[in-house]
DNA sequence: CTAATGTCTCTAGTAACTAGAGGTTCAAGA
DNA sequence: TCTTGAACCTCTAGTTACTAGAGACATTAG
């Protein structure tokens, strides 16, 4: 039996993100010793790496919630969990086209700035005022 | 003189957001009717204007601020906005890198799972149960 | 003048934690 | 066995940048 610490190292999970997780319904409430402290078995530290994972992969909480409930019926079938993941792909995608289009607008910005001229004539300063400045649409 | 709706219509920033910029500063309490309503000059128009171009290009309200703060002195230098505008492209460059490792991986575990199988053997449950399966940190 | 639309303030909710207070339990060494 | 320091407990509140909703008042077009 774990400790919470000991999953919390075990994972990287910290401490109080597991007793946040066991609220949100992401682990089972643990056994408790007699002094009230919370006792891991082998199965919760497998969920937690799983949470830990999705996690870090940017799935939320909620859509890390219906793929442990869809994982509690191991002979239906995985459309469910293929359908949540290829929505965080997408999502992610979405996000990703996103921050392509800032970095270029930033970086022309940036780059029109010597940083050594006065604020009334800031390229930077202009840029942001004037949204004609851009080339992309954001 | 624009009401809070003219204002939000023309920069595209909800009438509660106005609100709350103003709460947190970045618009200064704005003239007010002999019946409590908002009324804006260009000069808010103008100021509204940056903060939402701002806003699109992920400065943090925080950010914004000080962008402001500095925006009053014409004849200071401009490096300190330089240095937020760049503060800002690293950021964006950090969060693009760690997006563009999880499309990888998310693209590889969706391609993994036909979605016609079971759940018992799913690829999408098993790369998010093991992070072996993954090429690349995260 | 009236009706519809706009605006006001205030509270609370969102996502996913994180920090801190104040108190209790555990485990290891003497 | 006792002690002590680290780990643990619960609970509240704060973070970011808004958004939703309630209930009341103001403005404006016809």
């Amino acid at each position: 039996m774990f400790s919470i610490g000991t999953m919390s190292d075990r994972t990287g999970v910290k401490v109080p993100t597991i007793r946040y997780y066991e609220d949100m319904g992401l682990l089972a409430p643990a056994d408790r010793t007699a002094g009230n402290q919370r006792r891991y078995d082998q199965a919760a530290l497998d969920r937690l790496t799983f949470i830990r994972h999705a996690r870090d992969l940017g799935f939320s909480i909620e859509a890390i919630s219906e793929l442990i409930s869809l994982g509690q019926h191991p002979d239906q079938p995985c459309s469910g969990a293929a359908r949540i993941a290829s929505d965080q792909l997408a999502d992610v995608r979405t996000r990703l086209a996103r921050l392509q289009r800032l970095e270029v607008e930033l970086t022309r910005i940036v780059a029109g700035c010597s940083g050594t001229g006065t604020l009334g004539k800031c390229h930077v300063m202009a840029a942001l005022a004037d949204h004609d400045h851009c080339i992309t649409k954001h």
